[in-house]
DNA sequence: TGACATCTACCTACTAAATGGTAGACACTT
DNA sequence: AAGTGTCTACCATTTAGTAGGTAGATGTCA
């Protein structure tokens, strides 16, 4: 049950990338919310990449939990499939998008070690999803049509651009539902 | 062959948003990189709002303009989706992403009349996107199969995610090749 | 047990630099 | 004379980050 000052500070800053990126957010603005002087956050996190780079890989390692998870889980393979692109529906609650989608927009103005901790973030979550495609390909549940390197990719590039397409839309949510799950159910047909 | 300052200034914002983002662009920034003061800068664009609604209004007539020489061009409906997806590959040159692409991550902090702009932006491309679609499902060259809309929004969700995944990579252009030219190949497959 | 030192987590108060933006002067053209 | 486009010089605010201090908990040793 911990709830210490530096996960609460990790919190806010979370939500805060994940709604309006890197860039726009401030120890100041933090503090605010937490409740807490701007110095103390320092205390905990030196310096904002600091900070960041703490949390791409509290982020990373969640979702690899969310992915074992879904691994673990007795479904069919084809529910696998939507739990996983549930992950990322689930994040747009609060018009918010995956942190190191997110940040793979600011990609530019990030200290090079955060940059290596998004694209292992990315690398990681494309092996998991190549394994899964795999599975299905060996059990003729679908075919994956240049390679299954490359679907797991395009699988992964819709579902981020889809997050960032809906918070553009009046109601994200359903416009993310409306466009990536008929897509993944289109995909099961081809069995 | 207009080359003014206002333009300079524009052409030089719109590489910086879309390579760091909104919040991580400044006025001096511009300034050095046109050679010219900031108060300069105001002069034409009295604020930053206002400078990104009209980058944003100008990339939105740059699209429809793009989209439209597709459209008259004497080539294969097919060659017309590839031509489409070439509009993103291309501005990948530079690890730059389309701008209303980085403004919609961005989206939280942009002032409404922006917002609304990008959001014409994308309603319009995937208007343009739906037709082109119909025309072939019409012909029997592909099918699309939800629907149209669905398959439109899909197809530049995927586009938009590639360019963000693929500029996290060693190498953008490569990236993004990889992704989604197979994936449109395979479309064509389902005749 | 009592005296001490250390550590943790916070505070106030500050800094230098950068931010978007303004006022007013100055040249140059029409 | 008026307008256009640029300049210098400034402004208040915000930025990330630092210096130094303090209350309270936690050792540690005679």
């Amino acid at each position: 049950m911990e709830n210490t000052t530096a996960q609460r500070i990790m919190d806010v800053a979370q939500d805060m990338v994940r709604s309006r990126g890197y860039s726009a957010f401030s120890y100041a603005d933090i503090s605010k919310q937490v409740g807490i002087r701007k110095a103390s956050i320092h205390y905990h996190f030196p310096s904002k990449d600091e900070l960041v780079r703490e949390l791409v890989k509290r982020y990373r390692e969640g979702m690899a939990r969310a992915c074992d998870r879904i691994t673990q889980s007795t479904v069919s393979l084809d529910q696998k499939l939507i739990q996983f692109a549930d992950l990322y529906r689930n994040g747009l609650e609060n018009d918010q998008i995956c942190l190191c989608n997110m940040l793979s927009a600011d990609f530019a103005v990030l200290p090079q070690p955060t940059q290596a901790e998004i694209q292992a973030f990315f690398q990681e979550t494309e092996t998991w999803l190549t394994t899964l495609l795999q599975q299905g390909c060996d059990a003729k549940l679908w075919a994956c049509q240049p390679s299954v390197e490359q679907e797991a990719k395009g699988l992964i590039a819709m579902l981020q651009g889809a997050q960032l397409l809906a918070r553009s839309s009046a109601n994200s949510r359903a416009t993310f539902e409306q466009v990536v799950y008929p897509l993944l159910v289109a995909k099961f047909a081809h069995g």
